[in-house]
DNA sequence: CGGCAAGGCTACCGGCGAGTAGATAAGCGG
DNA sequence: CCGCTTATCTACTCGCCGGTAGCCTTGCCG
């Protein structure tokens, strides 16, 4: 069979610019998911990519650069992913559960983008941190928003306005770890891993056990 | 003032090998938490603990060495403060509040231990990563094993059961997430943390916002 | 008071990996 | 078909850091 007449030679084909870049963004956010910012090599970057390595600096600059151009796209790609989800006219409770299952499903197709950003960030002191941080910040808030929300309609907001900061930031950290757990659980559907966040922070334990589940009311 | 005379030479006091290597291993503890397992430098660690690169090496051994005996002896602390804090025989509520408030005191005080067992243990591939990930597995579990006791407890075990592992790594991922938020608050008491994770997941925040809150029904 | 083990140091090596210099080739405009 | 822009490579430099060789020194023990 002659095919190396028709197959262009392997390597090397020439790109746009665009292309190469998003290839060498793709390539990064493997690398990176997999050893962290310090243990990635950008000689192994390159190697992914299908590029050398002069490549990445004329198009990315350095790897530091490379890293928090990795860490902005993932980050805008999953608040996207959950914006699209989510409707902001609906009751409290069914706007969390539309934005869970939006996350879940979110990790489940981009697990390398998850991991990046959630686990590999925040070893890099510095700026990175600090915006990751601040982006967490920001979830927490708005689940804060909908938890006063939810508590003033019912009337009785002191308690829950009180508390509201901590127990959002636990119920981010619940949600962030469930993720880590259904990594290994690919056969649990987002809707499921939902669900049991909505049992377990929305209606509680005790009511779980006394029988009563929640489920989405509409859609 | 002459006090050159009585305080003898700054550096390089003579001390026997079992407090140089607790010194090192202290030094080491810090410097990791600060800038994790790759980040860190043997120099820098000499450094802190006073003493020349070459005595790291030959009371502790490697960089590896050195991380894996830091990441053991601060995993054993911690064990250790959760158990002398839970009684066996009291119900899985009381248990769960004890464990809780003395995981929250031990974060409080040895906050670098903390960080490096959470954050900076998982960076570093292979043996470190699975030993910790072994040991939340068995946090996570025996969780798991309080919330069903609670569930058949009250019958209805089925339910519990079958989402008891994923609910219990979401309960574990909060208390982990709200021992980070509860660093940037010091002026919260751990028995108030804990108070709101039960709350949280024991009650839930239905029963929170209908007026019904948890508390230790004794001591 | 002398010797010797244990404590401790300075000064170096070697490799890995970030970042670059300078050459080459492929396609597009004329 | 000619050149020039742009894409791309090979092959290097250089500093940092893990790890070590070899030497000094303190103080206990007889």
């Amino acid at each position: 069979m002659p095919d190396e007449a028709q197959r262009p030679p392997e390597r090397a084909r020439r790109l746009p610019r665009a292309v190469r870049e998003r290839q060498i963004l793709d390539a990064a956010v493997q690398v990176f998911s997999r050893h962290g910012y310090h243990a990635a090599s950008m000689d192994e970057i390159s190697d992914v990519a299908g590029v050398s390595k002069p490549m990445i600096y004329t198009y990315l600059g350095s790897k530091e650069d490379l890293f928090g151009k990795s860490i902005q796209r993932e980050a805008t790609r999953l608040l996207e992913a959950i914006q699209a989800g989510v409707q902001p006219d609906l009751p409290p409770d069914m706007q969390l559960w539309h934005g869970l299952r939006s996350f879940y499903r979110f990790v489940a197709e981009y697990r390398e983008s998850w991991t990046v950003l959630h686990r590999q960030a925040l070893t890099v002191g510095g700026a990175f941190a600090a915006e990751i941080t601040a982006m967490r910040t920001r979830a927490i808030e708005l689940v804060a928003a909908l938890v006063v929300s939810a508590g003033t309609r019912k009337g009785l907001g002191e308690q829950a306005e009180f508390s509201g900061a901590g127990l959002s930031a636990a119920l981010v950290g619940a949600a962030e770890s469930l993720a880590d757990w259904a990594l290994d659980h690919p056969e649990i559907s987002d809707g499921v891993l939902a669900s049991w966040l909505m049992n377990l922070v929305w209606l509680g334990f005790n009511d779980l056990v006394e029988g009563a589940v929640w489920k989405p009311s509409e859609g």
